[in-house]
RNA sequence: GGGGGUGUAGCUCAGUUGGUUAGAGCGCCGGCCUGUCACGCCGGAGGUCGCGGGUUCGAGCCCCGUCGCUCCCGCCA
């Protein structure tokens, strides 16, 4: 007989009665009963019930086993009486009549309980962590997470694309948050940094000829974290082909993104490829954000034309006042109710704002639909009327109003929407809602400096090419830049890049970047380009953020198995950590700066 | 760097207007129980109420400071 086992703790069955089993695994659970002990054993698989009775001369080892002490059980396996089958077991119409007992490891009293999905404290869990893995949910969550990486690697490979390790120790790349460094010891006063996204080296192996590369990519940038976003480190599936336009790269993600989905959303319905694609500006528009949810249905409207020169003063005023004011509506199908629209309205004063125009629609006494509310009365019937009929709302219908500079109000009015959506329950619940958000404006302005800069990747190819860059204003180009987005989360950017050191020269120009700089930061990209480059472009969807949209959590630490606390600390592996002086001399490093008042001891 | 929430037993929490000896459930220890599967029943141990200062005859509760944790803003193309 096998030393530990001969089946796991989820593998007896009904057709194994009688045999003689090991099992070996951890004490999940004891029910004693004085004369009578039942044991869950535990392991990876599942749990299998063993029984021992006082008449066995291990009753008294068995009962004092503390809970998690690993052991190794024998015994036969016997059929359960039909009263006690368990059908809430896999393995519930058996158990193992202790025979015999080996203690494998015992544990020491637990800080907090494994065999409940209870919430327990951050700081404990994350200090015990090889316990709270244990725990049914987490351990599902680091499973769900292997398999999706794995079902990842499989659609990738399926698709002709090869998968590349990149540089760990490398130099600073262009993503803009701040580098990890890691000093050298052979080139005193240097530092090496750990990549923020392999994104250069993944266009080199373009240039190199690979033509479709992947790899579950580690990244790291040292930011603060939040909730959904790890400090450190976080994975994206890192993609990028050559010869290709921005829908062939569409075509390549969208089938691994449904199939994902498709596989592991437990029957949530998943947006069929194509996935719809949404341009930046009409995003902006329609949702108020360029990360939609497009579970909820409800789509903004421009309405400016509707309230300027009305009697709806307020908004009038505004339009007039300021060429770059806006009015946009927001529909709230259902919500056609004074409870419902003044609830709302005191939300927004909540938020901040000033208050939340709107107008309900009812029956009128003469049968014709008449809109409600103070905003209707101001406005005048007419122009109530074809906002109603622009809108297609009815009675029964609301429809609410933000007006200002609409990147100012914008949060506001994404947030109003998500909430009337949730709360006139339009919110398609159970899905998976992906789209694109297209055409990138290349440069915005930045509020503080009035600098022209790159609102996204500056490696991004410009639409219109070297021409746009030179005869259009910088801030009216767009972008081969895309995110891909689900159930309002962005799960990654791409673009398709721009080889060409002329445009990239000019690009980088625009910017406020000599072409020395240029030259200097990504010199090893620009001398690639000039010795054949393929056009290429691609994407990088976070690992992370996909495993919590299936495993339906909103914190990251949840699907990953060993994530530093808020602090940037590894409470239980004790990182980071001081070094001897020893290893901070043959580094060159001398601390010699006071540490920040915020420095622990 | 800034803001919100929070801190009472190993864990989850309750604790009245500031008033006698700070409670419950889970866990732990002991006892009882031969068919449970979140077993049940009885008993016990376990507390510097985060820490420091203040107000008061009296502080878990009020005030000031400080620290931890957490969420958000900044930051993260």
């Amino acid at each position: 007989m096998h030393a530990y086992r001969t089946h796991t703790c989820g593998q007896l069955r009904l057709t194994e009665a009688g045999a003689n089993a090991r099992l070996s695994g951890w004490v999940h659970r004891k029910r004693d009963h004085g004369q009578l002990l039942f044991v869950d054993l535990r392991d990876h698989y599942g749990v299998t019930q063993c029984v021992i009775d006082v008449s066995s001369a291990l009753f008294a080892a068995v009962d004092a086993l503390r809970l998690e002490s690993v052991v190794s059980v024998t015994g036969q396996v016997v059929a359960r009486s039909p009263d006690t089958v368990n059908p809430n077991l896999a393995t519930g119409e058996v158990e193992i009549v202790i025979a015999e007992l080996a203690v494998l490891s015992a544990a020491e009293p637990l800080p907090f309980p494994v065999n409940t999905d209870a919430d327990y404290p951050e700081e404990m869990r994350l200090a015990y962590r090889f316990l709270d893995l244990r725990r049914e949910r987490m351990h599902a969550n680091i499973m769900l997470r292997s398999e999706v990486i794995a079902s990842i690697r499989r659609r990738m490979l399926g698709q002709g694309f090869h998968e590349f390790q990149t540089p760990i120790l490398t130099a600073s790349s262009p993503e803009g948050a701040r580098d990890y460094l890691v000093p050298s010891r052979l080139h005193p006063g240097t530092f090496y940094a750990l990549p923020q996204a392999p994104q250069q080296f993944k266009q080199l192996l373009m240039v190199a000829g690979f033509d479709r590369y992947f790899q579950i990519a580690p990244c790291f940038r040292d930011e603060a974290s939040r909730a959904d976003r790890s400090p450190g480190e976080f994975y994206q599936l890192d993609v990028e082909m050559s010869f290709v336009t921005q829908d062939d790269v569409f075509a390549a993600i969208e089938p691994v993104l449904y199939g994902v989905f498709e596989e592991f959303g437990q029957g949530r319905a998943v947006t069929p490829a194509p996935f719809p694609r949404i341009t930046y500006a009409d995003a902006a528009l329609k949702y108020a954000t360029d990360k939609p949810d497009l579970r909820n249905p409800i789509e903004i409207c421009d309405v400016t034309e509707t309230f300027r020169g009305s009697g709806f003063r307020i908004f009038a005023g505004m339009i007039e006042a300021d060429s770059s004011v806006r009015v946009r509506a927001i529909p709230a199908p259902g919500g056609g109710n004074r409870a419902f629209c003044d609830r709302m309205n005191s939300w927004a004063q909540g938020e901040g704002q000033p208050g939340l125009g709107y107008i309900f629609f009812r029956d009128g006494p003469n049968g014709v639909i008449e809109g409600a509310g103070p905003v209707a009365r101001n406005l005048g019937p007419e122009r109530t009327a074809a906002l109603r009929a622009a809108l297609g709302l009815n009675d029964g219908d609301a429809v609410f109003f933000v007006c200002g500079v609409p990147a100012v109000f914008a949060p506001f009015a994404n947030a109003a929407r998500q909430r009337i959506g949730h709360e006139l329950g339009l919110v398609e619940e159970g899905a998976f809602r992906f789209c694109w958000i297209v055409d990138f404006p290349m440069y915005e302005r930045n509020e503080e400096t009035g600098q022209i800069e790159f609102s996204h990747n500056p490696f991004s190819m410009p639409q219109g090419g070297l021409d746009a860059l030179e005869t259009q204003d910088p801030l009216t180009i767009l972008a081969y830049q895309y995110d891909i987005v689900c159930n309002g989360i962005e799960l990654s950017s791409g673009a398709i890049r721009n080889h060409l050191p002329g445009i990239m020269f000019k690009a980088f120009a625009i910017a406020g970047y000599s072409a020395e700089e240029v030259e200097a930061r990504f010199g090893g990209m620009l001398k690639a380009f000039r010795y054949g480059a393929p056009p290429h472009g691609g994407s990088a969807p976070g690992i992370d953020r996909i495993v919590m949209l299936l495993a339906d959590t909103p914190n990251i630490r949840e699907i990953v198995a060993f994530p530093m606390n808020q602090q940037a600390e590894d409470l239980l592996m004790q990182a980071p950590a001081p070094v001897p002086p020893e290893r901070l001399k043959e580094l060159h490093i001398r601390l010699d700066l006071p540490p920040p008042k915020t420095a622990r001891p």
